[in-house]
DNA sequence: TGGCTATTTGGCAGAATAGCCAAATAGATG
DNA sequence: CATCTATTTGGCTATTCTGCCAAATAGCCA
C-alpha cells in the first residue's frame, strides 16, 4: 500500500456521513457552489460548510472562490468510481455486490 | 442510486478507521480468524472484536464460527476494489488520483 | 461608505465512538 | 466435570462528531 493507511481511512471517514456522501455524489457531475450543496442537504448552512471542510481536509474536494461564491469540486476521480461502485446494485466491475 | 445513501455512508464510515481498514485489507487476501486480525492491529482483543462487529453491521464482513474460532471474510468484492483504488498511488482505472 | 449576499468561524450541548478492563460465553480437551 | 483457548459483552471514561446559533469575514453593488 503506497498511500498511508491513515490517509485512506480519513477519506473513508469523510465519506461516512449521508450529507457528505450526497454532496460528493452531486459534485461527481460537476462543481457546485456552497448554496447549491446546501439546498441539496438542508440543515443549517454552517453545518454544510463544516461538512465541506471535512471533505477538503480529507483531500476529497477542493474549493475555489469566485466573486462572492465558493465552488467546490472533486479532487480525485477515484472517489467517483468508489461511489459508483457502492451505489450500483451490483459492482460495475465484478457484477457482484 | 439504488443502494440507500445511508447504507453506503455506513459502509464508508466502517472503513474510516485505520485498524478496521487494515483488517479489511488483510481479509481481501482471504479469510482470517479474530486472533490473526488481532495480531495485525494490536490493542485489546475486545477492541478488535468490536471493530469487527462494526464491519459486520455495515455489511462489509461476515463471520463464521468453526470449532472455537471465528473466521471473518469480506462479503463484497466491491470493497476490495475500493481499497485497491485508494491504496494505489494512481487509480487503477483512470490512472489519476 | 453602507448594505447585501455568500460563506466561514467560534462556541456550545448532546450523541456517538474508541479503547481499556473485567466478566461472560462457547467449544475443545484432559 | 475442570480447565483451557477463543471470542464477545457490559461497563466506564475520554475523545470526537453533529448540528444549531450567533457573530465574523469577504466580495459585490448602489
Amino acid at each position: 500500500m503506497r498511500v498511508p493507511l491513515a490517509a485512506a481511512a480519513q477519506v473513508f471517514k469523510s465519506l461516512g456521513h449521508p450529507a457528505r456522501l450526497r454532496m460528493v455524489q452531486a459534485l461527481a457531475k460537476g462543481e457546485c457552489c456552497v448554496c447549491e450543496l446546501h439546498a441539496l442537504v438542508g440543515g443549517d448552512l454552517s453545518t454544510t460548510s463544516k461538512h465541506l471542510a471535512v471533505l477538503v481536509q480529507a483531500g476529497v474536494l477542493s474549493g475555489e472562490k469566485r466573486a462572492n461564491k465558493v465552488f467546490y469540486r472533486l479532487r480525485t476521480p477515484c472517489v467517483t468510481d468508489i461511489i459508483a461502485c457502492l451505489a450500483a446494485p451490483r459492482c460495475a466491475r465484478t457484477g457482484q455486490r
